[in-house]
DNA sequence: GCCAACGTTGGC
DNA sequence: GCCAACGTTGGC
C-alpha cells in the first residue's frame, strides 16, 4: 500500500463536499499536469491512502484523508467538448488524462496548516514543497504517520 | 491581488 | 533540441 498527497481548491472542491458527495466517494479528475498524471496513472492504486491537501484558500494546508476506491482510468471529461477540462488532442484510443475514484476516510477536526509541516522535521521533507505545483505527490509512510499525529489525539 | 516559481509552448 | 516568452499556480 502506498501513500499520496492529492491537492483541490477548496472553493472548487473541498473536503466538505467530499463529504456531502453520495457514498462519501467521488472521482479526482482534471489532473492536466504530467508528473502528477505519471503518479496517477502508473503509481495511485486501489487501497492506496491519501491525504487531502488544500490550497489556494484562507486554510492552507492538510484537510484529511481518503481511500482510493478505483484505480487510474481515462478523465472522460478531456473528451467533453464543454468542460474545462477538454483535450482536443486526447483521444479514446491514446488517451492523455487520467483519473482515479476515491472515497473519504477522515476529516480531521482542523486543517493542519502548511506553516506547520514546514516546521515539523517529519512533514518539512513532503514533496509538495519542493515541488510546488505537483497536484499528485508520493508520500512516505513515515510522514504519513507524522502527519497523523499532527492532527491530533480523536 | 501581487508576485515568484515553474511548467508549457513555439520559433528557430 | 534549445531557450525565451508566456501562462498558471499557489503562498502570502
Amino acid at each position: 500500500m502506498n501513500y499520496w498527497l492529492f491537492k483541490s481548491e477548496p472553493d472548487v472542491f473541498g473536503i466538505e463536499h467530499l463529504a456531502a458527495a453520495p457514498r462519501q466517494t467521488t472521482r479526482w479528475d482534471g489532473i492536466r499536469n504530467y508528473q502528477a498524471r505519471n503518479n496517477l496513472r502508473d503509481g495511485v492504486k486501489k487501497g492506496d491512502q491519501v491525504l487531502f491537501y488544500h490550497s489556494s484558500c484562507k486554510q492552507v494546508g492538510i484537510a484529511g484523508t481518503m481511500e482510493v476506491v478505483k484505480a487510474a482510468y481515462p478523465d472522460p471529461a478531456q473528451y467533453d467538448p464543454d468542460s474545462e477540462y477538454y483535450d482536443p488532442k486526447s483521444s479514446p484510443q491514446d488517451p492523455r488524462w487520467f483519473c482515479v475514484d476515491v472515497r473519504l476516510l477522515e476529516q480531521y477536526p482542523a486543517v493542519i496548516p502548511t506553516k506547520l509541516l514546514k516546521a515539523e522535521a517529519g512533514t518539512s521533507d513532503l514533496a509538495i514543497f519542493r515541488q510546488g505545483r505537483l497536484s499528485v505527490a508520493p508520500v512516505t509512510a513515515a510522514q504519513w504517520r507524522a502527519v497523523q499525529a499532527l492532527a491530533g489525539p480523536r
